[in-house]
DNA sequence: TGAGGGATGGCCT
DNA sequence: GGCCATCCCTCAC
């Protein structure tokens, strides 16, 4: 597997978007590695956009990753308990970012179980199963991702990216949780597979 | 299988 | 002080 460069991710948000899902995000922590697919991630672009942090200029503590180089890892906290995946896109200066909502557990999934439930993989339920990480909160908690992961590069030996040349059928939709942003919130930026 | 609502705390004004 | 790029449990059906 090839792991993907700044240019990769220094292109058009929706653009790196689409290009994202089926890919590989690789979590190598010394001891073991996590692999997950991307199945589903949304776009937000920027200064224009009324749904994304950086929306009218804004430049806080918070968002200054999403300022700074493409290929850098933007993570916050969301509703005080979860945590949300970002990927930094677009030349420096343009403050944009792909959100990862949904994987699929490639390898390793004994230590996502043990990291989401305290479980093994026998011992989940049907429910737990389906809903393991097809959602920001859920998928970063199951790979172990947390603020000291923010502003981390992805050119990086700890957490990276990379191309198994899988093709995907692309299938698009309005972004969720964002009734907020008005006519933005019609816009069809979120993007996933199956 | 889906809707409804509570938990929860950092962030920003 | 209000908002929020979520999750999970409960309870109908």
């Amino acid at each position: 597997m090839k792991k993907l460069c700044r240019d990769f991710y220094e292109r058009d948000t929706l653009e790196v978007a689409k290009d994202l899902l089926g890919k590989y995000i690789v979590y190598d922590n010394m001891e073991e590695q996590i692999i997950v697919k991307i199945t589903e991630v949304e776009a937000y672009k920027g200064v224009d956009d009324k749904a994304c942090h950086t929306y009218g200029g804004r430049r806080t503590p918070r968002t200054e990753v999403m300022w700074g180089q493409a290929g850098h890892a933007y993570i916050y906290i969301i509703y005080g308990m979860y945590y949300c995946f970002n990927i930094v896109t677009e030349k420096e200066g343009n403050p944009c970012a792909v959100l990862i909502r949904g994987v699929e557990p490639i390898e390793n999934i004994s230590k996502m179980t043990y990291n989401r439930y305290n479980r093994t993989y026998s011992e989940l339920n049907r429910y737990q199963i389906k809903n393991f990480t097809n959602g920001p909160g859920k998928l970063c908690k199951a790979i172990g991702l947390d603020l000291r992961h923010n502003g981390l590069d992805l050119l990086s030996d700890k957490l990276y990216v990379c191309d198994n040349n899988e093709i995907v059928n692309i299938k698009e939709a309005k972004r969720i949780n964002i009734d907020y942003a008005e006519e933005a919130a019609d816009y069809l930026w979120r993007f996933y597979i199956e």
